[in-house]
RNA sequence: GGAGAGAUUCCCGAGUGGUCAAAGGGGGCAGACUGUAAAUCUGUUGGCGAAGCCUUCGGAGGUUCAAAUCCUCCUCUCUCCA
């Protein structure tokens, strides 16, 4: 097979390339011209925050521009205001321009961790959706069937279920698939749920007589609770802004069977490193902790480099496996005598006087490791003490 | 446009005048057990220095000693007919 060392990298992490043949025709003919390749992928700026879900389409983006193609990341400030539908069963709010702008800017900052920017290009819809009239709108919509958007589960199970659907949200492929158009992609990359959407592409480019763009669909990674799909809404994610100590925290909080596939998805590991790791696993002879602290330590380094990641485990290991405090924690001075539960409430500890009268009573509060019973209690710290609440809520208290 | 159903706490959902801060489930949090995993068990899950009081059942008014519950108007959603 000609380019089947590309393709082999292209193909790692990869659920699913529709169709191959036309990516191995592509590649030759980039190879052939000289022609860098053109390799999309949208994002909504919805929200800022991103997660290490989100790059796993970004990482495969970073791969076609190590093999010298252009990346096009298109911002969707017109599809910002619709709100992907897909896997959702209920419409977004619409966002303002400034926030769109602001959410944008903060995106970048984050995916760039990952991308080669000067192999990036940043494409805004508006640069085209802006100057279109209703005609072309129509003309748009003229080139998708009812059937057609009702054939895909997301609108099919919503309007099954009763539930509504804003017309607005049909409009969601359309539009996408119109980038796809208007930046001449050959490639787009997302996430499997995007398959129609990026299908949708594909029809869109065939009716504009453009050749039409591959599919190269990257897993959901699943969320740190190992449920549902990584998603900011459901508070499962790991967010590139995390810090260190957080994400090497999350990272062990995942269930072990999700040990291999964030191997798979959210590591740079070659894949015949991982098969030797999911064979030390399934054989047992390893504690799946050191291999799940093996997982952190590389996700870290991804974003922060080695020596945080060793200082990240190392700090772990202190609080949760040798139960001891951590080295660097938040302080607060405390001038007078003061109550303990608004002590708990000022510091935010707890978010109310009943939650930390809840904690002490299900005994999760300690002074220097000693239980408090008594929620009268007044707190005056000698010198310097440790405040914990659960496991993982710490507070330095100093006299002052 | 016509006819009907509906909106309850983080989510789903019960509740048709006082016994309702509101059943049950999910999720969350905490404790035990652990590997801060999973599973399991237990407790807890509006606010207030806790007595009692205050705010909360789509929104605004009204009836009543008393409203999630009854009435009026409004907003939104769904179903059927066109």
């Amino acid at each position: 097979m000609k380019f089947e060392k590309e393709m082999k990298i292209i193909k790692k992490g990869t659920s699913e390339i529709i169709p191959e043949e036309a990516l191995i025709k592509k590649l030759e003919y980039s190879h052939k011209t000289g022609k860098p390749l053109r390799i999309k992928y949208g994002i909504d700026p919805t929200g800022s925050d991103v997660h290490i879900g989100h790059l796993v389409p970004i990482r495969k983006m970073r791969e076609f521009q190590d093999l010298g193609h252009i990346g096009v990341i298109i911002i969707g400030d017109f599809t910002a205001q619709i709100g992907d539908p897909t896997g959702r069963d209920s419409s977004r709010p619409a966002l303002t321009h400034e926030q769109v702008k602001q959410n944008a800017d903060r995106y970048m900052e984050q995916i760039y961790t990952v991308l080669d920017k000067s192999k990036t290009e940043v494409r805004w819809q508006s640069e085209w959706f802006g100057k279109m009239g209703m005609a072309d709108v129509l003309k748009l919509l003229s080139k998708f069937t009812l059937a057609q958007f009702l054939a895909h589960d997301t609108f099919r199970k919503r309007y099954e279920n009763g539930l509504s659907l804003g017309m607005h949200e049909l409009m969601y492929p359309v539009l996408q698939a119109y980038d796809s158009v208007a930046i001449q992609s050959d490639v787009e990359l997302g996430a499997t749920e995007q398959k129609f959407n990026i299908l949708s592409g594909r029809d869109m480019q065939r009716y504009f007589n453009m050749p039409e763009q591959v599919a190269v669909l990257s897993p959901i990674l699943m969320g740190t609770d190992g449920k549902q799909k990584m998603s900011k809404s459901l508070g499962n994610y790991i967010a590139v802004f995390d810090n260190p100590k957080e994400k090497y925290g999350k990272v062990m909080s995942i269930p072990d069977e999700l040990i291999i596939n964030y191997f798979n998805y959210a590591t740079k590991l070659d894949p015949d490193e991982i098969d030797k790791i999911e064979k030390e696993l399934k054989a047992g002879e390893i504690n799946p902790k050191i291999i799940k602290q093996r997982l952190a330590r590389e996700i870290v380094s991804l974003y922060h480099g080695n020596e945080e990641a060793v200082k990240a485990e190392e700090e772990f290991n202190r609080i949760f496996s040798q139960n001891k405090i951590p080295t660097d924690m938040p302080e607060m001075i405390i001038k007078e005598k003061i109550w303990i539960i608004k002590l708990l409430k000022d510091t935010k500890l707890c978010s109310s006087n009943g939650e930390a009268r809840r904690m002490i009573k299900q005994n999760a509060v300690s002074i220097d490791g000693e239980k408090i019973t008594n929620s009268n209690q007044e707190i005056f710290p000698e010198n310097e003490m440790i405040l914990k609440v659960g496991k993982r809520r710490f507070l330095k208290l100093i006299k002052g």
